[in-house]
DNA sequence: CGACAATTTGATCTGTCTCAACTATGGTGG
DNA sequence: CCACCATAGTTGAGACAGATCAAATTGTCG
């Protein structure tokens, strides 16, 4: 089952800690409730009674939440093996909604069940408290990059932080990515107007820093991309690769 | 010791979960490094390898990050009780700064020790897991307000959390509560300008929704400003006050 | 091929920024 | 007690990044 849940949750997991076997086990032994959630439909919606906890499994999915007017900004985007709302774990309702971007696969697993699991294992306990630890430091980039980064190092940088991601989750060769995202939902993911991004991408790709075709994006630069979008990795806490351990 | 730590890590744990006697004798055996961090001053430093976790005892403190060029983002501001970098537990390397924005008395306490007290108690545990969702939370509203509120209704916003984070801690009257930021520190908090700071906040005076006396402000009328504000007090996962809960 | 969604382009408007000067305010030392 | 200095707040003028509106173009898929 390669592309099971347990398998993206472990995946996701071992990005950012050390698991044991016994890790593997459990989590193997979870009850997960698939649910496959089409195309910009909510996965779950603010105000919402928490009882479940949601793992994505497959596509990509978003947190959002609307301001006056309709207006929307996207929290954070979300890929395979991620527990967007495992805090909510102590919270009563939804203060933040979750949308599937691209057709998503989506398990679902009840509070109880997580709770039992972290009072089981102290070393899951731990990486999952990590992996919520590490969601908070996003939010904490994702601030700086709204209220303090024009609009050209804004959207590169949210180019950064999914390539970076996806690498980490080896789901992408060294330069491509997909981002299944319209150009009006990257205006809501970095607070600017689709008119605005459009242009924006033109100018990324007028500087050879990026291209795309479809929702598969490539970095022509990373680093020089990363300098202009004022990218530095170690807000993402990824674990250094194997390979690099090796040396 | 009604200033101490203890009573404060205790009064803020109480804002938003119930403590058994039990929780509290335990808190009360934390060994508390006790320190003294000037204005403006950094409680603690980004890149910082992370061995402590810190309670705000007194004063104002908040967290911030540095973007390209020297521009400051204010990305959280603590009132006394809060554990600003609590879910540093499981990271290794600070990825913000904290700093002192009035005079504060700060406590240390070792990781080590915050370790054992989760592992000995779930409830308190429980407690420390649900200050950390709501810090997680408030991000969340964060990025929603730099990204899609104008500057009127995004510092309108900024007040009312502060105004009702602080009552929910005793901290204020009806109306009025401390806020001892310049209009600069405003503006990093904001996304904003100074300068444009100064008109808005101008704006807000003139449309009778706030007054300021020094660092002391009051809301004129709570009701207006959190409809122009755009202001909703879900996202701070508050329990109802005590006398609600007897009507 | 038709229809709908997404992207692109042009023109104009506006909220906010920048720069620079001026005015409180409050603390310090002579 | 006053003169001084630093810090914070205020004001004005001009520039600009990004928003808005509207229309044209290019996908994309049944």
């Amino acid at each position: 089952m390669p592309n099971s849940a347990q398998a993206q949750l472990v995946r996701q997991l071992e990005s950012i800690a050390t698991l044991t076997d016994e890790d593997r086990t459990q989590i193997a032994a979870l009850p997960f409730h698939m649910k496959n959630v089409a195309q910009r439909h909510d996965v779950m919606q603010q105000g919402a009674k928490l009882t479940v906890c949601c793992l994505i499994v497959r596509g990509l999915a978003c947190r959002y939440k609307l301001a006056h007017g309709g207006r929307r900004q996207i929290l954070s985007l979300h890929l395979p093996g991620d527990m967007p709302d495992l805090q909510g774990l102590e919270l009563d309702y939804m203060d933040h909604s979750i949308q599937a971007m691209s057709p998503c696969e989506v398990a679902y697993i009840p509070h109880q069940s997580m709770e039992a699991l972290i009072l089981g294992s102290p070393s899951l306990s731990r990486a999952l408290r990590r992996h919520a630890a590490i969601d908070g430091s996003i939010f904490r980039e994702w601030i700086t990059n709204v209220g303090r980064r024009d609009a050209l190092p804004r959207i590169g940088h949210l180019f950064c932080e999914v390539f970076t991601r996806s690498r980490a989750l080896g789901l992408s060769d060294g330069r491509s990515f997909t981002l299944n995202l319209t150009q009006a939902e990257i205006a809501d993911a970095t607070g600017l107007s689709a008119v605005h991004v459009n242009r924006t991408l033109q100018a990324l790709r007028g500087q050879h820093l990026i291209s795309s075709r479809g929702s598969t994006h490539t970095i022509l630069n990373v680093e020089a991309l990363e300098r202009v979008a004022d990218f530095d990795a170690a807000y993402l806490h990824l674990l250094p690769p194997r390979a690099a351990l090796m040396s």
